[in-house]
RNA sequence: CGGGGUGUAGCGCAGCUUGGCUAGCGCGCUUGGUUCGGGACCAAGAGGUCGCGGGUUCAAAUCCCGCCGCCCCGACCA
């Protein structure tokens, strides 16, 4: 990425190098020696697990239930919906071989194993689930299907990014079947909405519900549906998208049933998916220069406990008190973390957990124990106005008579919680601008303008679109749900660009 | 695939222009001691096919040729 010019924070001046420096420090991934692959470590994939939990329990309240198919697609399956194949056909990998041999001393692939039909390794799995769909559907009484898996995908993209775009990445896949159009319809809605709950109310990222316009659209849906959230450098990112397929993959895997009247039809279909992408979003939502910033829900370890001494009798005291501590957490359901290794300063510990993103963290030393004490410090704040670093710091901390401060470690978790969703809101709101005219779309998406979210209307062509795409590097983000617009966003209009009657206000911005 | 950069200890780099003594620095690691309420210090130590192959030369990390990997920019994109 760029090194930019559309700086909306002070560490956006370097963006993708903070990026990259977060998740180091957190240790939370790093490049594998596969092209463009990533090892998710194990602090990272804690927090992939917490979404799981959460992402898992909401698809089994709406009905859902997990089942798995191979990541092995043949071709044929793949090519059968046209549209699909083409939006797919350049990122593929194809299995072509199943043996290796050795030839003069080296080992190599076997010519002869030639396989008569190649495999491509699933990029999605709509083909090869509709495949299987065909054998367990004939009546409306066998719908609607309604399943998940989770799993790990390929997709050959050129330029890879941590967590934003790997080669291979972890994520959910829903497919479902219907009996109609409306029920699939509905189904496409409803799981877009646990997307946003999820995002909002777990992941603390503000999102913005919407369509995507026919161009960004998901290869053989009907319609794309999509929650687009703001990072800190005022870029938008997808995270999280459900498809309206319509009849068009059962179509193309003749997959039919005998409705109520009798009548064969072909099978509704929708598809939903998040990744391990939201990790990222995660990390360019919250975090600060420290590091990682958690919310508390998706926090693998709520609680840091530090302890402090000097003498050996010290630390046989303050350890024994902190173990108690850990335990009474422990028994309050939270996940506690007694940092008692030897032979670093406490310091370096405070800054490893801050680092790693922890939202409280316990320091326990001789004088807590004198004063029956404890001493909590959170991992952020809102920020006051004219705050220096160091002020931050003090407030950061807080000291507590020993029953009160582990009573009150669950009430600052949901505070941090709401007050991080919060602090992004304020921020989003911060750099979204209503825009009228181009004069004032060029000057918002400037080269050393901070850019942000553009409410704009649009009654433009595809090609119109493509055309700003070039200029601004900016895209139609989503057509938004019109409840998601801002008030003063509301409002028929005139586009633009092309000056045409316009209903309602679209997003736009740069994305990753 | 096109343009630019880069490859030296686990990580980050210097050295290369102008070839030359035993290939260096910071972080990290090991051991011992002193430390410990916001990233400790001292001492001793371990760790290298200088990306790979070839060439020039008395002598190559350094110069030449070929190959490979990685990073950034473009096309692609959850």
């Amino acid at each position: 990425m760029a090194t930019n010019n559309n700086a909306v924070t002070p560490r956006a001046q370097d963006y993708a190098q903070w990026y990259l420096d977060v998740i180091k420090r957190a240790d939370l991934a790093e490049h594998s020696p596969v092209r463009g692959c990533m090892v998710i470590k194990p602090h990272g994939y804690a927090i992939w697990e917490k979404m799981q939990r959460e992402l898992d329990d909401r698809f089994k309240a709406t009905g859902h239930v997990n089942a798995y198919f191979p990541l092995f697609i043949p071709l044929s399956f793949l090519t059968k919906e046209e549209q699909h194949a083409a939006g797919f056909a350049k990122e593929c990998a194809v299995v072509t071989h199943h043996r290796l041999k050795s030839i003069d001393g080296e080992v190599g692939v076997d010519p002869e194993s030639k396989l008569e039909e190649p495999l491509v390794i699933r990029p999605t799995s709509e083909t090869i689930i509709w495949a299987q769909y065909k054998n367990w559907i004939q009546s409306y009484r066998d719908l609607p299907i309604l399943i998940n898996q989770w799993a790990n995908v390929v997709r050959w993209e050129m330029r890879t990014r941590l967590f934003l775009r790997t080669a291979e990445f972890l994520w959910q896949e829903g497919h479902t079947a219907h009996a109609s159009e409306a029920e699939a319809l509905e189904e496409t809605y409803r799981m877009l909405d646990v997307y946003a709950d999820f995002a909002e109310n777990v992941a603390a990222v503000p999102v913005i519900k919407g369509k995507k316009t026919p161009g960004e659209r998901f290869a053989g849906a009907l319609e794309t549906l999509c929650i687009e959230g703001m990072m800190q450098d005022g870029r938008a990112l997808q995270m999280g998208t459900s498809h309206y397929l319509g009849q068009n993959f059962a179509k193309s895997s003749d997959v039919t049933f005998l409705n109520k009247d009798g009548k064969r039809d072909y099978v509704y279909a929708t598809s939903w998916g998040v990744s391990t992408r939201l990790i990222g979003a995660l990390i360019m939502t919250h975090s600060d220069d420290t590091g990682l910033v958690l919310p508390p829900k998706l926090a693998p370890i709520h609680v840091a406990v530090v302890p402090i001494f000097k003498t050996d009798a010290e630390k046989i005291k303050v350890l024994e008190e902190a173990s108690k501590v850990f335990s009474e957490l422990k028994a309050q359901g939270l996940s506690v973390k007694l940092d008692d290794r030897d032979g670093i300063m406490p310091g370096a510990k405070y800054y490893e957990w801050e680092a790693k993103g922890v939202p409280i963290r316990i320091e326990i030393g001789p004088k807590d124990l004198e004063k029956g004490s404890l001493c909590l410090v959170r991992r952020f704040l809102l920020e006051k106005e004219g705050e220096t670093e160091q002020d931050q710091r003090k407030r950061r901390k807080t000291f507590l008579p020993r029953t009160q401060a582990l009573a009150s470690i669950k009430p600052t978790l949901d505070t941090m919680q709401r007050e991080l969703l919060e602090r992004a809101k304020v921020f989003r709101t911060k750099h979204s601008r209503v825009l009228n005219t181009m004069e004032e779309f060029e000057r918002f998406f400037a080269k050393d303008a901070p850019g942000g979210f553009a409410w704009v209307h649009w009654a433009g062509t595809h090609e119109h679109e493509d055309e700003i795409a070039k200029r601004f590097e900016t895209t139609i983000r989503c057509i938004p749900f019109p409840d998601q617009l801002p008030d003063e966003a509301k409002g028929e209009g005139r586009c633009i660009l092309t000056g045409g009657a316009s209903s309602q206000r679209v997003l736009v911005a740069r994305a990753y």
